[in-house]
DNA sequence: TCAGAACAGTTACAAACGCAACCATCGCAG
DNA sequence: CTGCGATGGTTGCGTTTGTAACTGTTCTGA
């Protein structure tokens, strides 16, 4: 058994900086690994980009709900949302009803069809969190899941 | 003092999923806001894009590189690599050097005036991950790094 | 009542990205 | 040798991205 090392940013020489030890770009590389994996799931058997599941996965999990709050509840910028759901209308994916009494906003649904990529979907979602903890063990899971929380504590 | 909450991605009902509470998302989501957050400070500073910067960390890191193994050390793509280091060159902040036996390689180094540049983002980068140190606590960090390390360890 | 601020969503444009094709050079097997 | 696969690095091209500007609509306050 090897003592822990404590990795840090620093080589002992504060004039330099290591980059595989620096937080910021560890979690960066980190998240973009896990996020290809995944992505590469939903790509294949969906053909969905990024931003179309994280719209999808937004829209499914609140049945009606409009652009602006796709954007807000999936962190995407309001151009990466609105090319998302006209792709997915394009599919049959989701309907878009415009509001009654506000004349601006737009309601959407998922079709018949858009559930059933849905429902597949969580399907997968949950089956890669399961590897996750199978691959980094509940520990690995647990810290991470503590640390980025501290991370979303901080921000507004 | 409130419980602790466990955050999962399910919401009870097994046929949804809670974005907000979906590993990956959270993660991609984190490392989005570090990123940016660092980012800003060394754009503005610097006027460095963050290619640019991974490169330049790499090369001062190293003293003496090639741009694949820029690229191998700071997980870019070898065209993203090749167009940070022209960048840098035409601000003249590093050079290139053919080596001499095999002249498909090219040895980079930092000009006096990158190493300039390289010193202060060294500080920067210090006194960011300082600041994080604060705004998460050191057990946050902990817990980040220890997630993280996870990931790590099991990617290739 | 009505002018202008605010807001939902789209689009035009430029920058950034990755893939694939490419050039130049090297190494190696025959 | 020499021809050909492998390697280092660049570039062309289609795609994706964010910024800013725009359209259409609603809200607000004088």
């Amino acid at each position: 058994m090897n003592p822990p090392e404590r990795q840090t940013a620093q080589t002992g020489d504060a004039n330099r900086l290591a980059l595989e030890g620096f937080l910021p770009y560890r979690l960066a590389r980190a998240a973009e690994i896990i996020s290809r994996q995944f992505a590469t799931l939903y790509r294949e058997r969906h053909g969905l980009t990024r931003p179309e599941w994280r719209t999808l996965a937004t829209i499914g999990q609140f049945d009606r709900i409009t652009a602006t709050e796709i954007g807000a509840h999936s962190s995407m910028h309001k151009t990466k949302v609105s090319r998302a759901i006209r792709a997915l209308e394009e599919r049959n994916w989701i309907t878009r009803q415009v509001d009654d009494i506000d004349r601006r906003i737009e309601h959407i649904e998922l079709t018949r069809e858009g559930r059933t990529h849905y429902r597949d979907l969580v399907t997968l979602a949950h089956s890669y969190e399961a590897k996750l903890v199978e691959a980094l063990g509940q520990s690995g899971i647990d810290q991470l899941e503590a640390g980025i929380a501290a991370i979303e504590r901080k921000h507004t």
